[in-house]
DNA sequence: TTTAGCACTCGAGATATTTGAGTGCTAATT
DNA sequence: AATTAGCACTCAAATATCTCGAGTGCTAAA
């Protein structure tokens, strides 16, 4: 544990840094009320806490600016968080919502709201939940050879994708896809649905394989789209104005543009137990974000579904202000998705 | 009309500065095929050309650079359309999903397959129609207090959404909203409904307003996404890799992402006949498109409905090989879109 | 009309100079 | 033992100076 006043000059540096981006030196702080030493002191303190690698120089005559572990031990020991004003939370709850009863949309409209918040970029997954199962299935023709395939899932994932048959849809046709949908793929998990799966199914209704067959195809698209968690990212040009990207914002876009890692990113974080995870600079494991850092936030519907939501910005980003606000609106989505889920189970027992 | 052995010097530096980015001199152009003067003619040419403001020069010691009217003189008057190589056109067809009859979901794919093959960023709208009508409208419920409300509109596209009901969705409740839909909705050209409409329509249900409105303010929603031709943008973030936007990439980005800008862009370019348009520097009328270049090309979907597809980059881009690719690509899109929209119609009549 | 020749221009790159914020260390002070 | 004043030192950033050469425009001869 590092002693008080030691403690008091690493958050300084921290705060002072993250408000002006420059390096920060001794006099600097001296002028800082509550400091009644003199920039000797101060210096020697400076000395101390780069030995131990919290803070670091740029070059020998510069002020010193924090390392990630610096700003680790701050957002671990030091920083107060913020209290929310009013006037934001209020423009945190615009965001969210609260009408449709569709996680996707909430999602996508919450993690805008973040990005015009925050000014950095957005990241979330929508609800991912191993033991979701299907819910609902329901064949729509919408012209003679074209009918829309609708999907809900336990989790209240709802999907749907427009598909062309080969021959016109008529009662008989639709009687027939009812009757399979019902056999076969409600109340099953997404886990059980897969192209084998579906070929073995196809394979086994001789005449009606010709008709049934893009019909089954399109349901296998939207399990598939259903069990992989989207990742979703938005405000990505916030992150051009901010200067450590300024050499390197051409590879960071690319790299958020891949699907792969950023499903690792937000996933990943399922290890710990705590439902807020701040990860600093080479702690997000890939070495394009090693000057980057991802607040994360999990979210969750009834007890089983979990999804995150959070934001990718320079380390230098104000954390004692950011994370209270990503609970905030982590605590919203929440109640939000979790009072729909309820409202439909309960209604969905009543039926029975 | 410019004298041949001017137009071939004008053609020969735009060419080449497009290829290096450099800025062309007299003696390179003279080391070309085809060039049998001495460089201090082909200076007396240039010179000829720049006092004509085909050509300037970045300062007094530099070589000749295009500016935006030697480009535009070289794309009507010089440029010759490259050949597309087989494995080109494989690649362009390659993007066009011909499988789905979506023509949203067909053009977003197609916009990430011109992303891919340009290096650019890609700009293309859903169609428009307006004596657009509405096909069908179909309601399913998903859960006892949800549902999706699917729309077709005469032009093909689809759109839904989810809805939550207030009150539990009955057969009774169907009922109703169908006959509700098809006395006031189905066979309307999109623009007659609006939220006046809407709300009259409520005003005169009684007792079956609390229930309906709800999904009624859905289909209002789904007419206006419809309506509105959606713009789409991707691959901005390629961009970022041109030195002609070294500073401004941030502020182009910034412009790309507000919508009305981009609906202007490509909707003005209704104005002419030809069914593919260049842009080159400021004729975008926006000025932080000055130094990018629009190549924009209509698609139709039968003999009413057009949107448009194409790409956004720098002035320095290869026109040539460029606009035969667009042209091709919307052709593909043209033919499917309007296959499956004659397919649809004729079906459609036969049923009559 | 074309071309060889030449003086001229000016950006880009290399090198030198200056400046000042900030440091670490030492020795005196508390 | 902890603090501080004082001072020499360091080094990036800003500024100035120099050199180089690609490319030009012009002139006079072919």
């Amino acid at each position: 544990m590092l002693p008080p006043r030691r403690q008091k000059i690493l958050a300084a540096i921290v705060e002072q840094y993250i408000e002006t981006g420059e390096p920060v030196g001794s006099k600097s702080l001296m002028s800082l009320p509550g400091f009644d030493v003199s920039s000797a002191t101060i210096r020697n303190e400076m000395a101390e806490l780069t030995a131990l690698g919290f803070i670091s120089q740029p070059h020998t005559s510069a002020g010193r600016v924090p390392t990630q572990y610096g700003y680790r031990y701050y957002v671990d020991n030091l920083m107060q968080p913020a209290e929310l004003e009013e006037n934001e939370r209020r423009r945190i709850e615009a965001g969210v919502d609260y009408r449709s009863g569709d996680p996707e949309q909430l999602l996508a409209t919450a993690g805008e709201a973040l990005v015009d918040f925050t000014n950095f970029a957005a990241i979330s997954t929508t609800p991912s939940d191993e033991h979701a199962f299907i819910k609902n299935i329901e064949m729509v023709p919408v012209s003679p050879k074209m009918a829309m395939i609708v999907m809900l899932t336990s989790t209240g994932i709802l999907k749907s994708k427009a598909c062309r048959t080969d021959v016109p849809i008529v009662v008989d046709l639709q009687e027939t896809f009812q009757n399979l949908v019902n056999q076969n793929f409600i109340g099953r998990p997404l886990s059980d649905i897969n192209t084998v799966m579906i070929q073995t199914l196809v394979a086994s209704l001789g005449a009606k394989a010709l008709s049934m067959s893009p019909l089954l195809v399109t349901i296998a698209d939207l399990v598939e789209a259903a069990s992989i968690s989207e990742v979703n990212l938005s405000g990505q040009s916030n992150l051009l104005g901010y200067k450590e990207y300024n050499e390197t914002a051409g590879q960071l876009l690319d790299f958020l543009h891949r699907d792969e890692p950023l499903n690792m990113l937000v996933s990943s974080s399922s290890d710990t137990d705590s439902d807020i995870e701040i990860r600093i600079g080479s702690e997000n494991r890939f070495k394009e974000l090693e000057n980057s850092s991802m607040i994360i936030s999990k979210y969750k519907i009834g007890d089983n579904a979990t999804g995150a939501i959070g934001i990718i910005g320079p380390t230098r980003m104000n954390y004692s202000k950011l994370i209270p606000s990503i609970k905030y609106l982590t605590d919203i989505i929440s109640r939000v998705l979790s009072d729909v889920y309820e409202e439909e189970t309960d209604l969905g027992e009543e039926e029975n």
